[in-house]
DNA sequence: ATTGTGATACAT
DNA sequence: TGTATCACAATA
């Protein structure tokens, strides 16, 4: 599932469930990044102690600072020596746009999880999650539950960088955030 | 040749 | 606001 180069495995994480806690939301915008090979990817330069968590193997949570501000998440592919990453983008609530009253503070919403670093925010995640393995923590998982947001998959350049804008690395859910 | 440090540019 | 990189200094 995720052993594969980012850009082949960003497009079927749309739809897919990112739980973190008690909170969850589904999959409906994602970026591509690759390693030696893509400029615009923090793995561009090799191994350092930010990125480390990239070069963890699939199923790594990658999660980064961005701006000095905002989390960023990230699903690793591939293999150590062959580092890539899907960036969580979007996310709309879980289970058909209802969540499940939390105790305390309030659930996430469809606003509150558009964007990467907004998301981050609405589900909790935190550099604590960095390097978190997908498939065994039970604290955060990732999902398939085989339902979704029907629409068509748009496909452009992804935002927010300054080389690498070439390549068409950027997925979203046509509809995701107003469904 | 290698390692350290301060300035700066920019933020998948 | 954190980080990587660059230029250059210091070490040896």
């Amino acid at each position: 599932m995720l052993e594969r180069p980012a850009h082949d495995v960003a497009p079927d994480l749309i739809n897919k469930v990112l739980r973190v806690g008690h909170h969850a939301g589904r999959i409906v915008e994602v970026e591509a990044y690759g390693g030696l090979d893509d400029p615009a990817s923090h793995a561009y330069r090799g191994r350092t102690k930010r990125n480390n968590s990239m070069f963890l193997g699939p199923g790594t949570l990658y999660v980064y600072l961005i701006y000095g501000v905002h989390w960023c998440a990230n699903v690793v592919c591939l293999g150590p020596g062959n580092p890539g990453a899907v960036l969580i983008r979007a996310l709309v609530p879980a289970s058909r746009g209802r969540t499940t009253p939390t105790a305390g503070g309030s659930p996430p919403t469809v606003q509150n999880m558009s964007g990467p670093g907004k998301l981050c925010r609405a589900l909790g995640i935190t550099g604590a999650h960095d390097g978190i393995d997908l498939m065994s923590s039970d604290q955060v998982g990732l999902f398939d539950d085989r339902d979704g947001v029907d629409g068509r998959l748009i496909v452009g350049p992804r935002v927010g960088i300054t080389r690498g804008t070439d390549l068409p690395w950027r997925w979203i859910l046509e509809h995701g955030l107003s469904r």
